[in-house]
RNA sequence: GCGCUCGUAGCUCAGCUGGAUAGAGCAUCGGCCUUCGAAGCCGAGGGUCGGGGGUUCGAAUCCCUCCGAGCGCGCCA
């Protein structure tokens, strides 16, 4: 599937490389999209200068006379070939494709056929949730809305910390502090689990000494849990049901459903035959009394424990564990792990492990990582829960919507709906806005912060569109694109015709900013078009009159709802209707 | 110590497979609502792109080095 701006830059290209003589390859190399105010694509010819034997000057202004691209108006700038396009038929192409894709403008077929696993949020289980799991929650939900645009089949996996010596503590620490009447309630699990914890390792700021007694009748309690005791293991079952229950309120509200909800528990007992496969190929051995991966391994780098000196399992057992599991039930073609990059090694490694056991599927394994959240934990009391965050954003947003209401501004149904809306929109934006690995600090004023270029910016600018277009008596059928000469609305159509890339290029590299950014960027050209209209009455979408011209502004408009209203709900953001 | 990542405007960050005067948002200051919706638009000030060296026609971008920060480095996940 070819969209309408790689043909146009196709052209470019076939053209410039007839008159260079040259290849189409050496061609694409040096094009590049140009800044919009030179034009829209430019090649530069100071590489060839060299082979050519010619100034590069003189190679620009040479080709830009006799090059042969009449969707086209070239012209030889300093070195460069710059190549602006025709309005016509340009924007013809732009408009149909978009408004006949409708609400599948951006995406494709590219990944038909193909299965990608994405591996998400990820919650450990008897823990809260704190602010921070927005970053693997909202980056592999955009991931999995994108693929999904994109033709794949996506097998999105909550993976589940849902084993280990934590319930032990829970356990524990509910004889001896829980109320069973509020059994149910997570907070209350959680306030006994940070309760024990604290008990067992020791806090050093509240002066208390690890209770070495307490910690190993949690740990008995997991030993309890690993040889099936129905006890135990019915007292785990209730802890992570009522756990993924109340999960499942946040990721309600984020709107997102998981194909799959597992966890490390799945592999109990599954893990000694992959381990017989690894010691097959590329070999165990003993070290320290624990089995690790026998493989070469670089300087410095720490062994790949596969069971420690009491024989139980690691993580990484776990992980290779999972991955041939997947890999068996999916036959993916991709397969991503949404983590932190605290874990790059571990990814490397488990990878590398794969790798060497002959899995040819390993090279399909990524680690999308992403950066940390700084300044919300240690001190006592400052960890912030997601919950909290969202909260307070839907509660700022509905004083917002409170006073539009006030002010005649709005009028809508269902204001706590909206504010509901429009706040996680905002908490969800600002978390997809930069690149994934980029650390970040919390702090509530900009978490909060809805002004300027937010989520809430996105769906304001896509509000407005709709806005106008029932105004003016809906999208029509048909329109002259030709009319649709000014500056804003050349420049937003070449934004709306480079959606489709865009999500392509967001794919390639795991990375929703792309897309987040582009969307800034049009939604910005939107908001100057129409300000221009209040200015200069002869800008507006809605002229006076109504005809052909006010058609195909509207025509436009639509273009662009439809690539906004796409690019929200792909980065998981809703599209209300007013606000 | 070893490895990975990063240092760009007062603050938070884009730009980094080298290309035309380094861009946004916030904050500050100044304009624009008898409304196609001001959660918006326009303008101003503000940067030796951490320091130094190198490669190149050209470096914020690549290489080296120094300084500074974060993360990781066998029986937690």
């Amino acid at each position: 599937m070819t969209t309408v701006l790689e043909a146009y830059q196709r052209e470019f290209a076939e053209a410039l490389a007839k008159a260079l003589n040259v290849t189409l390859a050496d061609v694409e190399r040096q094009l590049k999209p140009a800044d919009p105010q030179h034009a829209d694509f430019t090649f530069p010819t100071f590489a060839l200068a060299k082979t050519l034997k010619e100034a590069p000057l003189a190679i620009a202004a040479r080709v830009a006379s006799q090059l042969e691209a009449p969707s086209f108006d070239i012209a030889a700038a300093g070195g460069y070939v710059n190549a602006r396009i025709k309005a016509m038929p340009f924007t013809g192409h732009v408009l149909d494709a978009a408004r006949a894709q409708g609400l599948g403008y951006g995406g494709s077929d590219s990944g038909r056929g193909k299965t990608v696993v994405i591996d998400y949020s990820s919650p450990n289980i008897a823990k809260p949730i704190a602010y921070h799991h927005i970053r693997s929650t909202a980056i592999g939900h955009a991931l999995a809305n994108l693929y999904r645009a994109s033709g794949y089949q996506v097998e999105g996996i909550n993976y589940l910390g849902d084993w280990g010596k934590q319930f032990g503590l829970v356990a524990v620490g509910f004889q001896e502090w829980g109320d069973p009447a509020r059994k149910h309630e997570v907070s209350h699990l959680v306030e006994v689990y940070q309760k024990a914890n604290k008990r067992a390792d020791g806090d050093k700021k509240a002066n208390l000494a690890p209770d070495v007694a307490f910690d190993e009748s949690a740990r008995a309690f997991f030993r309890r849990m690993e040889l099936g005791d129905p006890q135990a293991l019915a007292f785990w079952e209730e802890v992570r049901r009522v756990s993924i229950d109340d999960f499942k309120k946040v990721y309600q509200r984020l709107g997102i459903a998981f194909e799959h909800y597992e966890g490390e528990s799945r592999y109990q007992g599954k893990m000694e035959s992959v381990i017989a496969q690894i010691t097959a190929k590329p070999g165990t051995k003993e070290s320290d009394g624990a089995l690790i991966v026998d493989m070469p391994y670089d300087d410095n780098e720490p062994p790949v424990l596969l069971k420690k000196t009491d024989g139980s399992t690691l993580y990484a057992t776990r992980d290779i564990t999972a991955a041939v599991d997947r890999f068996e039930r999916f036959h993916f073609a991709r397969a991503l792990y949404v983590v932190a990059t605290d874990q790059s090694l571990h990814f490397r490694q488990v990878f590398k492990v794969l790798d060497l056991m002959g899995k040819e599927w390993a090279k399909t394994l990524t680690h999308v990582n992403f950066g940390r959240v700084h300044g919300m934990s240690t001190r006592q009391g400052n960890l912030k829960l997601l919950r909290e965050v969202l909260d307070e954003a839907s509660a700022r947003a509905l004083e917002k919507v409170n006073e539009n209401i006030a002010e005649g501004r709005m009028q809508t149904d269902n204001p706590k709906l909206l504010a509901e809306q429009i706040g996680i929109g905002g908490i969800v934006f600002n978390d997809l806005k930069n690149p994934r690995t980029t650390d970040y600090t919390f702090r509530w004023e900009d978490i909060l912060n809805f002004e300027g270029h937010s989520g809430p910016y996105l769906q304001y600018a896509h509000a407005r569109t709709l806005s106008i277009l029932t105004k003016g008596g809906g999208a029509p059928k048909q329109c002259d694109a030709a009319l649709l000469t000014l500056p804003e609305e050349q420049a937003l159509v070449r934004s709306v015709a480079k959606l489709p890339k865009v999500v392509a290029d967001a794919i390639e590299h795991n990375e929703p900013s792309l897309l987040a950014r582009h969307l800034l960027e049009l939604a910005a050209e939107f908001s100057r078009y129409f300000t221009a209209g209040n200015q200069d009455r002869t800008k507006r979408i809605l002229l006076d009159e109504e005809g052909p011209l006010r058609a195909a502004r509207l025509g436009l408009t639509d273009a662009v709802r439809l690539s906004l209203a796409n690019g929200l709900r792909w980065l998981g953001l809703a599209t209300p209707e007013r606000m």
